[in-house]
DNA sequence: GCGTTGGTTGAAACCGGTTTCAGGAGATCA
DNA sequence: TGATCTCCTGAAACCGGTTTCAACCAACGC
């Protein structure tokens, strides 16, 4: 038993607990690492109270050297100041916390380089696990990491790249969006979308909303992206002749605030001169306009769950085949899309 | 020279290079270490290649075991979902980037518990320092971690527990809004606050509210929370009588939220029957009533930087006693309290 | 030719835990 | 009483790195 013991950058240590509890570091571990049945009564209170005494807290690095668990989950983001990547991160978080997860988000500001960086050091830091929010041009590393650890994305696929998905049921938020549209009494519809860069939750919106356009000869249908002059090329849409009353479609929460800038700014009033419906639902989309804007709601928080949990599948081997969830979105109908009562 | 290495779940390891490239571990670590100068140029070369070539990454967690630096920071968030939290954080991480360290953020959910939990957790990954955006209810246990590790407070701080803190001024804030209502013609004002639970920044600004009112005779002013049912409330500020023309000033994010919701509940035209005016600059704020809100911005981004440079300075030893940064808001006039014409 | 010096290198200890393995103390059985 | 079987425990190896320390080699000065 050495009886001096340099307290290592102020941390108490497994040793120091072992001398002062009289027992060996293997006994200490085996308390703290739950193995209790294998200790004798009396032992596991003497070390119990040693724990207390000293304030002992385990190092969890060095846990994870040996153990090769560090119970570190990694999400990589591609934007944390959109509101929905952040109440994804706010359901997987939960889930975390309940099965005894740290969750290390890593932003990568929808840029290449900074996702491969981050990507590496996730790695490094030996997370047991990560949920991707992927821009989408990496195939070649994340197959490679795939095959090191359990991997989960979220809201965006990869074309050649077989891994779980957790998601929106894209075509079927499309079609409640026209369904609804058409409903209450639009027929010239336009889709707002951020800049089509590959990002497969944009294509997929897009896609179907050609796709259910094309078959639906009633309606009429256009994209714009958000980028560029944004504002004239909505105008142009305001002013063209067009099979009926005109409603735009905005294909996630950016392109909503984008979208209803523009139309405030074209003097253009939502609901009396043409309706709106959106993707995700903001806090914000009950305030705008005359009576607020429509929204199709995201189960964000399901998503971020059912995310953790496909990963956690994983971890524990009992998934073979790559799944996919498609959550169906809720429609919130508010002022925006009221019935056109012409 | 062990011939025989077991590639360790999957991963290359410094034995594995070594190896690899005939030389020792020791040879290995100090080329990854960045003590280049000590090797021979042929050596270096040798071992850059093999690292190469076996795609090796470091293991961050066993360097930083023995080395004591995990270039990890870790940040207690209190509520994720305000966005006001999520731009400091992405200061930070923004910060951390330029630095070479990766960010560990933890979410409180505003639970008392959970944070004590996770300024747990957060130190058993041995983070190198801590950024709090805390509750306010822990100060032994802040106390206790700020002897170990170098702590910066974001936004908030803590009855009789010195640390660097960086956030805004407050009182210059409230003066700003002041000023400027009663410019604008406003005599009347409310000033409406999420519940002070607490809070520092809360209670600041509620109390310089309530200072520079009493020492204004030509304004009146009352404080609302907003718990209970704040639309009652709200109502009865509406018709009591009073000085002069009403306003409104929410305290942040979330009370301009509440505020606006109710004022539209209550039929009330934001500009056209009460000013308004909102400390933080959300991006819905354009959008909302006859030109927008009007907006005391934070410089949010620069409150997260600052306050990684702030504990970096401490993690560098430069300096002792706690330091405060007291930022600026910069006032974004618009349609809430265009200038009363009456 | 020999002691010094400086530049490179590897063996081994170490960081703070986990895990294997062997051994000692009782209890059970023949 | 001795053999066997549990149950509990500690020594030591190990995880993947870093760091100390001593040794080696070539060049240098005298």
């Amino acid at each position: 038993m050495n009886s001096i013991l340099l307290p290592s950058r102020g941390r108490v240590t497994i040793s120091e607990v072992a001398s002062a509890a009289g027992v060996s570091k293997a006994s200490v571990s085996r308390y703290i690492g739950g193995d209790r049945q294998l200790l004798a009564e009396a032992t596991a209170e003497r070390i119990a109270q040693t724990i207390e005494r000293l304030g002992f807290r385990p190092n969890q690095m060095a846990r994870g050297l040996k153990r090769g668990r560090t119970r570190l989950i990694g999400m990589l983001v591609a934007d944390i100041l959109n509101p929905y990547s952040v109440a994804v991160m706010h359901g997987v978080e939960t889930a975390c916390q309940r099965h005894g997860y740290t969750l290390v988000v890593c932003n990568t500001n929808r840029d290449d380089e900074q996702e491969c960086r981050h990507l590496a050091a996730l790695q490094s830091y030996n997370v047991e696990g990560l949920i991707v929010n992927t821009l989408g041009h990496h195939a070649g590393e994340l197959k490679d990491l795939q095959n090191r650890l359990p991997l989960v994305l979220v809201d965006r696929q990869m074309e050649g790249f077989e891994a779980d998905l957790v998601g929106l049921d894209n075509t079927q938020a499309v079609r409640q969006a026209i369904d609804h549209l058409q409903q209450r009494g639009y027929r010239d519809l336009l889709l707002v979308s951020e800049p089509l860069d590959g990002t497969s939750s944009r294509q997929e919106r897009a896609q179907a909303f050609r796709t259910q356009i094309a078959a639906n000869p009633s309606l009429k249908g256009r994209l714009l992206e958000t980028n560029g002059d944004f504002t004239a090329k909505l105008k142009t849409f305001l002013t063209e002749p067009g099979p009926g009353p005109k409603a735009v479609f905005a294909a996630n929460g950016m392109a909503a605030l984008t979208s209803t800038a523009s139309l405030r700014e074209l003097g253009c009033r939502l609901f009396e001169d043409i309706g709106l419906i959106a993707l995700d639902d903001l806090d914000w989309y009950p305030l705008v306009g005359n009576g607020g804007i429509t929204a199709l709601a995201q189960p964000t928080e399901a998503i971020g769950i059912t995310a953790l949990e496909y990963l956690l599948a994983r971890l524990n081997g009992s998934r073979s085949a790559a799944q996919r969830m498609a959550f169906p979105a809720e429609l919130r109908i508010r002022g925006s899309t009221q019935p056109r009562i012409s």
